[in-house]
DNA sequence: TAATTTTGTTAGAATACTCTAACTCCATAC
DNA sequence: GTATGGAGTTAGAGTATTCTAACAAAATTA
């Protein structure tokens, strides 16, 4: 069994990969903050249990089995995040840093019970697919809001990132999954957006929230 | 603070000196499943941080800022513990295991969120007192069922002992918390107890559950 | 192309935790 | 009181994870 370390450069990769197509050892050592010879030394670790694929100075990717273990992490994690949020009552800017640490907890039963009491989610409370038991999960094919027109109406159906600080963000905005929004303008300067919803009739987005905003088209 | 390994070993040396007065290395060593010189260098390393009082050759002790470190571990045990069994289902002899896990978890809210879910529970699934915030711990002074005579009316509140074997036992018997028991007879050969309790008009017990079974007498 | 910057690699070392082997201390049993 | 066995200790070493320093390769810029 992979160790907590282990498995958080697994996680990391996945997810490096299926955000950007592909990963490098200074992108893990950038988002596990750890040096450059740090990540180097592990990927070699992980090359040897044949959970990455690696050559020398060339991208890496994660092999059907690295593939399968990171994505059951992945389960891990968001399983939990759904279950803070929908059976404990924390708010969704809280939840990542506890499932952080308990992605490693080694124990079917606790995390079955968990998919069961939630009625088997397929999604996180961020908006992102909860992998299957066999480590299969759904594809991610949402617009940004910042590649909308103004006259769209669109509804938020997951972030790109959940950091605390973008979340409490749109909390302080009443910005929650699901929320219909209108465009009601975009300037070509920066691309920030006026937009309307619920209670709000206009509020200003810049385009890096614009950008972490994934949405559904409703009408244009 | 203290790494998971010091963790378990400030809990370990905690549960050993409340269940027998004192503890020494080779206790700490059996319990934790590691060598003597493993429990050693760990004992060194904990008096150099001022938890533990030691030299060398004598039974070891907690300081007050061990007792402390220590009994929060054991909070975050046993409120996990209930939180299993109260709120997401799980029978008594399956959460010691994943509670074992869960009480390295570093995050107040986390445990804090538990204990209001839970109307701030004072005892765990297997009848131990859970400390509170602070660190303070409830004395536990029971009577074991094997000191019992004919005739006593007992209600049982608490087990000695949380293993899974064990409580799988009990389950099988219809033993609970709770539950009231009369002692039909005592087997001065073995100290095996005859019982009557709930459905169950005659049930022999062995010396060592007796001694495991903590009660409260109601008549005699 | 040449210079520069970024990325990746190797070497060497530190810390935390663990082990086995070998030895010493201490309680108690004769 | 000495022998013995169990408990405790020290020495030395291995694995996992991390770091800094020094250097090499690749990518980018000029
Ligand atoms: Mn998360
Ligand atoms: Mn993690
Ligand atoms: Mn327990
Ligand atoms: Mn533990």
């Amino acid at each position: 069994m992979a160790s907590v370390t282990e498995e958080n450069y697994l996680k990391a990769l996945f997810i490096l990969v299926s955000e950007r197509g592909m990963a490098t050892i200074s992108d893990l050592s950038s988002l596990l903050k750890v040096s450059l010879p740090t990540a180097n030394s592990m990927i070699k670790n992980l090359k040897k249990q044949d959970l990455v694929n690696y050559e020398k100075y060339k991208p890496l990717s994660l092999t059907e089995k690295g593939k399968r273990e990171a994505a059951l992490v992945l389960r891990k994690h968001r399983l939990t995040e759904m279950f803070l949020v929908t059976q404990m009552g924390f708010g969704w800017e809280v939840v990542h840093e506890i499932a952080e640490q308990i992605e490693h907890i080694d124990s079917s039963i606790f995390f079955e019970r968990m998919d069961e009491l939630m009625g088997h989610p397929t999604i996180d409370p961020h908006g992102s697919p909860i992998p299957d038991k066999d480590g299969r999960i759904a594809e991610e094919v949402y617009e940004q809001l910042s590649s909308c027109k103004v006259g769209d109406k669109v509804r938020l159906i997951a972030l790109a990132h959940s950091a605390a600080d973008f979340l409490k963000y749109l909390n302080n905005r009443d910005l929650q999954l699901g929320v219909e929004m209108k465009v009601i303008s975009v300037e070509p300067f920066d691309g920030s957006m006026v937009v309307s919803y619920s209670n709000h009739s206009s509020e200003t987005l810049t385009h890096p929230v614009c950008e972490r905003l994934r949405v559904e088209l409703l009408e244009h």
